[in-house]
DNA sequence: AACGTCTATCGTCGATACACGATAGATAAT
DNA sequence: ATTATCTATCGTGTATCGACGATAGACGTT
């Protein structure tokens, strides 16, 4: 087995989203991708980004993920006046609208940008 | 009083957005505001912004007023298979998150596309 | 004035979101 | 093996969403 585990989108019946296919790459290597090399988010894919986003919490935690390149959960809930279990939730609905990306190290979770989805999500935004 | 009265996010008490200052010109003008030109939203306005457009249905009125530049409510609610109270309420907060304006011209609506804001969400979200 | 048309708002209902505490699973340390 | 740490999940309660039909207000027409 893997040192690292890669955890993505695939509990609770949700895969709509396409996940980078994880396991031959690293998760976190925040290539930058360009905007124009990707394809745009269709619309299912569009809504759930959006609302995943549509929320001030969200936002700040996306914030600060990308701020620091990766982020521990611990670091988050310490940045947050939210229950560890709030943060986690905000954390299961980013990662399920592909926005965010875990792996577990250990007994902790690293979460980083999903940059091709982002990407497809700016294209996505830009061509409205 | 004018021919057409500009209606606005001013009900519900919410104005968090900042609207156009309307009235002293063309609300539906397209006017292609540059991406470069505008602030970026805030935080809740982006927030707001997302929200509203994390809907299907919602993406999918954006598109339709989007691509004929405007558009009276009942081709919308003609165009989509949903009741026209549900329709309104749709808009209710596309407009209420500044997206979209609508003026009301005699016994209709026309709505359009707020150029300005999607130019500020435009660029709020490139710098995510 | 009375009527028909168009659209926003109201009231309602079930489903979903958002917060929390408690719990469970995995891992590292003792 | 036991313990401690970290985080995801579960269960709960409240609030908001998303749909609808019904209603009301504004306007044009007759």
């Amino acid at each position: 087995m893997s040192p690292t585990n890669s955890i993505t989108s695939a509990q609770a019946g949700n895969e709509a989203l396409p996940a980078t296919k994880a396991g031959t790459q690293d998760v976190c290597a925040t290539p930058e991708d360009p905007i124009d090399k990707v394809d745009p988010l269709d619309d299912p894919e569009l809504a759930q980004a959006t609302k995943a986003l549509g929320n001030p919490t969200r936002i700040k935690i996306f914030r600060l993920i990308a701020e620091r390149q990766t982020c521990i959960t611990g670091e988050l809930v310490a940045e947050l006046p939210l229950a560890q279990s709030t943060v986690s939730e905000h954390l299961r609905i980013l990662r399920e609208a592909n926005l965010i990306q875990g792996e577990i190290e250990g007994p902790r979770t690293s979460y980083c940008i999903n940059q091709r989805v982002l990407a497809a999500l700016k294209r996505s935004i830009l061509e409205l």
